[in-house]
DNA sequence: TAATAGTTTGCAGTGACTGCAAAATTCCAC
DNA sequence: GTGGAATTTTGCAGTCACTGCAAACTATTA
């Protein structure tokens, strides 16, 4: 029989999974991204380096350590949102889930700067999250009973992404102002139109 | 004497690089981006391995073939706006502007596709375009005013590229919407507001 | 035409990543 | 417990991207 949670085997790969992202964020903040090699991470989590390469695709996999139950946890909660409630709006809740998530395992700074200072991790982000912005967009379509093609749902969902990454940025050169209040801000601004004269002479 | 445009050496090596970059785009449409080696290409371009390094950072790079003419109209057209003209008015002329360039070029449909089908030259493209994004958004606040730690500009920067990522997308889906009356479409959903019912109940 | 400055190239090396097949480990039925 | 099935780990060989260095080459210019 096929024992998904308590056997031997699948908490040990739990744990070899942990234990090597927690090496590979480990050695990259030490010594700098670029500088940690394969070798080094699959050492201290004493597995091969062919191991490692079960587990994660690319190095930048590792330091990321993305946690798949965020996306899961989004995705419901676009489900289970109040029929009433407006796209953005749900966005919102959306994406303060994930960055409350992110703070309470104390990720969020631990893992911030880390990723705006090295464009290879800012990359694999991006390129992970629009794998997830795809099932974002067609959810949101869905919840806003629009066909898959129209631009709308697609912008929300890249906006706010947008949002959160251009509040990253602006936190790096202004630390005192929180990531969360910047992503607010950001929100409000796309809410409300973000040009209200675009097109017409201010 | 430097002389920067008639030499020899800068002919060459103007040619060199065309020659790289052609080889480049040829080889990745004919058999898919990852399957072309950096190998193939210099001997295509009849250089060694070694030359293609010397012009380009990474084989995406190549592919990719940006045109750095591009982003200095760009700016160029954001420090020449009529004063009295709104900020994401002119980052649509801006962003019309460049796809004018490309559309002129061929470019547009010949790599668009490419691009878009192969993740690794989507994030090189991102890539790249963060430092563009980086001096629209300086050049962007210093017009409108702004401090370069506000939301705003950086907002309607990074908004604006969503929109032709997103109208890029969509483009791929529907072939029948061209990805300029994408983008127009984008632009004008932000600028009335994405979601003038944020934060209120519908 | 000779010195100089800039470009190309080969070479050696590092490091990411993959496929394959053998070895080790866990699971499960008996 | 034990044995065979299923799964995971590992080593190994190999490909490819990319870098630094120093030698060979080529255009420039005095």
């Amino acid at each position: 029989m096929r024992q998904a949670e308590g056997g031997l085997r699948e908490r040990k790969k739990r744990e070899t999974r942990a234990a090597l992202a927690e090496a590979a964020l480990r050695l990259a903040l030490e010594k700098g991204p670029d500088h940690v090699t394969v070798e080094e991470i699959a050492e201290a989590a004493d597995v091969s380096v062919r191991t490692f390469f079960n587990y994660f695709p690319h190095k930048e996999h590792a330091i990321l350590g993305r946690n798949p139950e965020h996306l899961e946890r989004a995705l419901e909660r676009m489900r289970t949102a109040p029929a009433e409630e407006s796209p953005l709006t749900t966005m919102w809740f959306v994406v303060s889930g994930v960055l409350r998530d992110l703070e309470n395992e104390g990720e969020l700074s631990r893992r911030g700067e880390l990723i705006m200072g090295s464009p290879a991790l800012l990359y694999q982000l991006m390129m992970s999250s629009f794998d997830d912005e795809r099932q974002l967009t067609a959810a949101l379509a869905a919840r806003m009973g629009e066909p898959a093609s129209s631009v709308r749902p697609a912008l929300i969902v890249g906006a706010a992404g947008t949002a959160c990454r251009v509040a990253m940025e602006l936190h790096k050169n202004s630390p005192e102002r929180p990531v969360s209040e910047l992503v607010a801000e950001g929100f409000h601004v796309l809410a409300q139109g973000i040009d209200p004269a675009f097109g017409r002479r201010r």
